[in-house]
RNA sequence: GCCCUUGUAGCUCAGUGGUAGAGCACUGCCCUCGUAAUCCUACAAGAAAGGCAGGGGUCGUGAGUUCGAAUCUCACCAAGGGCUCCA
């Protein structure tokens, strides 16, 4: 029997029928058998030794297709489990997906699993790799299955809940149950490095049984591993919380779990930040204010926040009279706001406050600046008439974009979460604001993903993802479209009709917490901060203790022109003192001698380590002063 | 919160039942000095954060085992990795 098969540049072949999407491909072009891993019949990902018996139309993936990359990755995780289970016949196996990178394998232990285990482990998995076993499918009945697993009570959980015919992979003796595409032979894999163990619960759910976990990632090309490696490295390297230490910028101790100090250079640009910040939003009328930290059990009753949010939050007693401690700002925003009566002329009314929140996390999820439990919000409450929603958040999307731009960390991508099924407010409400949420988007002809019924129970909402320079991609903004307080509160304004309405009202943050977001920077920068972000934006050296005066004469210069410095006349050498510098990152390093003393000029030099004689004073005031105006996010000395 | 791992000087770490250690940092003295170090690749040639002295620790906290505990056991505290990814 013959039968036609398209191909993926869309030409008709005619082959016989049982002829395996492997053989096509080798046909087809030798590359290709050689890079793909799985093929698409039809809209199917099947494996590439599976046989095809009818018209098909046909499409490889290859390493470089997300759906590839799964199959690598899921495969890769077959071969961890099949390492395991002949180093460790008595661990349980679970379940092994690929993940965004990489994938792990859950194991159902008695002692969890050692560093010299693991290295046991990868040294199997290459020789699984090097013996090239092929992956072979089989279909059998849930009862047959059924027996097979007999001892492992999580695969019969799964295979309980199966749709279809179980199916099995087998690789010579070991299999596993597996819906599978996998590569054709465990040889695909060329490179692999466990990562890391740690545990998860069986199906995520805390109640669960205990599974020890490992991770792994793997690659078809030994350099694309080493690569990845490296890039693990950098990431470390640029770890916030070492950062911070090294740069004396924060620090976090035993006394207040979750809740930084900030030293001396951290406020330094955290003010840095914060000023541009400010001037954004006084250039687009926003007023700022600031709400109390400590409010009565009343109004958190009445937010709501009692009914859904107690238990993050830090309460006491004073007086006989419960209060908590804020964890969000609007409940103080809806009592300025009702402070006065409003007209429909002061619309739209921004209102923003940098509020310091407390929310009690959990302990397990800290994790420096991270995920914290004292934080800075750049929240602001926007109320507005309904005809002035698309437009207000047109500049809000602008707003959010132009200064991530500044920060060097550009917008990535936008999510636009949705209704969920427990929701307030009503269908027109929800439908509106959904609207008009995308319509702003559309306009402004942003790329947007919806992720159905992620929205927050009063309203929905869209994201801001930033990508800094490794790639890595970070939740900051957030605009919210809230009904719940404005009623709750029973807000309004009067209308040009001399009625009261009740407004329409926005929760918006740009970095969305300033903690956050300086660990994002510092992590984005490594440390080495623009002249305008940088704590020091000068460190002066003077060579010998009679350029001491001279120093501090160019020092008092820059202070009169709000440049940040320091002078470093300590009683080292000049080559061990620019090393400290560079160690610290400081952007500009000044080095003063009888040369300079003589001529009143200076030798600068950039962290890159590239040196100017003879500048001028002047000229070097002028340049750092362009630069942070500018808020030039590079650094090269042009005088 | 739960699980795993970790906790020794300001930092990075060594020390596995018998006197608390190293390098860096810090302090003092000497020196008054001209642009740091590291890693990788090929070839060649170099160079090595200036010297001396000093201070600093209830070995995360508490209890237990022991003649004796940084080391073994238990509890607690904190940090890091995970707990959404589905055969």
């Amino acid at each position: 029997m013959k039968i036609k098969i398209t191909l993926p540049d869309k030409s008709q072949k005619i082959f016989d029928s049982g002829i395996t999407c492997y053989e096509i491909a080798k046909e087809v072009n030798p590359r290709l058998s050689k890079e793909a891993l799985a093929c698409f019949v039809n809209d199917d990902l099947k494996d590439l030794n599976a046989p095809l018996t009818s018209n098909a139309k046909i499409r490889f993936v290859t390493f470089n297709d997300e759906e590839g990359k799964k199959v690598f990755w899921h495969s890769s995780a077959h071969i961890l489990a099949m390492a395991v289970k002949e180093l460790f016949p008595k661990a349980k196996m679970t379940i092994g997906p690929a993940i965004e990178k990489g994938f792990y394998y859950d194991f159902y232990v008695k002692k969890p699993f050692t560093k010299e285990d693991l290295e046991k482990i990868e040294e199997k998995m290459r020789e699984i790799i090097k013996k090239k076993i092929p992956f072979e499918r089989k279909e059998i009945s849930k009862k047959k299955a059924q027996e097979l697993f007999k001892n492992n009570e999580f695969k019969l959980e799964l295979i309980k809940e199966l749709e279809t015919k179980p199916s099995l992979y087998y690789n010579n003796k070991f299999f596993d149950l597996c819906r599978g595409p996998h590569v054709p032979n465990t040889g695909y894999v060329k490179a692999i490095k466990l990562l890391s163990t740690s545990s998860a619960y069986w199906r995520g759910k805390s109640d669960g049984k205990v599974l020890m976990r490992i991770y792994g990632i793997s690659f078809p090309k030994q350099k694309m591993l080493k690569e990845y490696l490296d890039f693990l490295e950098e990431v470390e390297k640029r770890n916030h919380i070492k950062l911070g230490k090294q740069l004396e910028l924060y620090s976090f101790h035993p006394e207040a779990p979750g809740m930084p100090f900030f030293h001396d250079k951290g406020v330094k640009l955290w003010n840095n930040i914060m000023n541009y910040w400010k001037e954004e939003h006084e250039k687009l009328g926003y007023k700022q204010v600031m709400t109390p930290m400590i409010l009565s059990a009343e109004l958190w009753e009445r937010s709501g926040h009692f009914k859904y949010y107690k238990e993050n939050m830090y309460c006491l007693e004073i007086e006989g009279k419960e209060q908590a401690v804020k964890p969000m700002n609007c409940p103080g925003g809806m009592l300025m706001y009702k402070e006065k009566s409003h007209s429909y002329r002061e619309f739209p009314l921004k209102v923003a406050e940098l509020g310091v929140v407390h929310r009690h996390e959990l302990s397990g999820v800290l994790s420096g600046l991270f995920r914290v439990r004292k934080f800075t919000q750049d929240d602001a409450h926007i109320y507005m008439t309904k005809e002035q929603i698309v437009p207000t958040l047109k500049e809000t999307i602008n707003l959010v974009i132009r200064m991530y731009e500044t920060f060097g960390v550009p917008l990535d991508h936008v999510e636009l979460s949705t209704r969920p099924e427990k929701s307030i407010g009503s269908d027109e409400q929800w439908e509106l604001a959904e609207n008009t949420l995308k319509q702003a988007l559309d306009e402004l002809k942003l790329n947007y993903k919806i992720n159905e019924g992620d929205g927050a129970f009063y309203g929905p909402k869209i994201d801001f993802h930033i990508k800094d320079v490794l790639g890595r991609t970070w939740q900051c903004g957030t605009i919210q479209v809230d009904f719940a307080q404005p009623d709750n509160f029973d807000l309004t304004y009067i209308g040009p009709d001399n009625k009261k309405h009740r407004p329409v009202m926005i929760h918006r943050t740009v970095l969305g917490s300033l903690e956050r977001f300086m660990a994002i920077l510092v992590e984005n920068y490594a440390g080495a901060f623009p002249l305008w972000l940088a704590p020091e934006q000068v460190r002066i050296i003077p060579i010998a203790d009679r350029h001491l005066s001279f120093a501090r004469e160019i020092g008092n210069q820059f202070f009169k022109n709000k440049i940040r410095y320091e002078i470093d006349d300590n009683q080292e050498t000049v080559e061990y003192r620019i090393r400290k510098a560079q160690l610290q990152k400081v952007p500009l390093i000044i080095v003063i001698g009888d040369k300079e003393e003589k001529n009143k000029t200076l030798a600068v030099r950039t962290r890159d380590g590239k040196v100017k004689f003879g500048v001028r004073i002047p000229e070097l005031i002028k340049y750092v002063n362009k630069e942070v105006l500018r808020r030039s996010n590079e650094l090269s000395l042009k005088l």
